[in-house]
DNA sequence: TCAATCTCAATGCAATTGCATCAAAAACAG
DNA sequence: CTGTTTTTGATGCAATTGCATTGAGATTGA
């Protein structure tokens, strides 16, 4: 009688649950640091990044959505408060009238660099102090593995 | 002038990307997997599980808080819904009216198992398949050494 | 002893997220 | 063409989360 087929390796079972605990350990010491800082949440600021990388700053919502995982709906209204608070502007997608184009304000660029600012010393605090660059790289390695396919 | 004196090097920038990515990813993988079965979301698990470890299948709500890493006003609002379904049960602390001890029940524990069945599969899918055992090994110390301090 | 402080859990209310669906426009199939 | 299907983004509503506060009960300290 097999108890169960699929049962994962207890090395497996660790690794899921460190890596859980890991990323809500990290992101909750980082996320702290923006907020005492009086920013929005790291979800403000992927999009501004994205943009900004984007060609003129514009990128399709849905480019956006892939880039950061955002759910359509969440995003959607993501950049509604984005927009009222002058970060984004939604312009027309030349040529087919269901889509749009987001840009990054002046203002947006503004804020996703001082953002960057306590963001960037905040990965530094609690990831660079923790590992050297080669733990680093051993790390993205292994992390690539499981974000494939 | 100094662009930013706290820039991490891009190795850390990197690996701190890849693990918001991996842990999304792998979670909405293995999320979907749990509801497609028409089981409610892994924190319910987290608790049953917790609780099932305690000694008699109880633990204070800080226990769990802590084992879990949940908010105190979400837990406390979890353990509302969770009781509703008859998973678990309030009783109280002996020698402090303030505490409470929260029990798992025969169908909580029922509930336990057979939510393992697919979320043991599904974490041998996604990440049992992905990794060695040596490989699993490695990620979990280094993702000890962020968790630490 | 007893007032001040601290701990524990709950809750009102606002913000966010998830789900289902919609309307409009584009792409496709015959 | 024209009817059907697909894509894109928005939105109503329910569920969950976050924040601030409360109330009850322990604990502390003079």
């Amino acid at each position: 009688m097999q108890e169960s087929p699929q049962e994962p390796s207890p090395s497996v079972i660790r690794a899921w649950g460190r890596l859980i605990r890991a990323e809500r350990t990290v992101m909750g010491r980082i996320e702290a640091e923006l907020k005492s800082a009086g920013f929005q949440s790291l979800h403000w600021y992927d999009v501004l990044l994205e943009l900004k990388r984007g060609p003129e700053g514009r990128l399709t919502p849905r480019e956006i959505e892939e880039a950061g995982l955002f759910e359509q709906y969440n995003l959607s209204r993501l950049l509604d408060r984005m927009e009222n608070e002058g970060l984004v502007r939604r312009i027309p997608f030349p040529g087919d009238k269901r889509r749009q184009l987001i840009e990054i304000t002046e203002e947006g660029k503004a804020l996703q660099w001082r953002m960057w600012s306590v963001y960037g010393a905040a990965i530094n605090r609690f990831i660079g102090a923790k590992l050297t660059d080669k733990e680093a790289g051993q790390l993205s390695a292994l992390l690539l593995k499981l974000i494939q396919e």
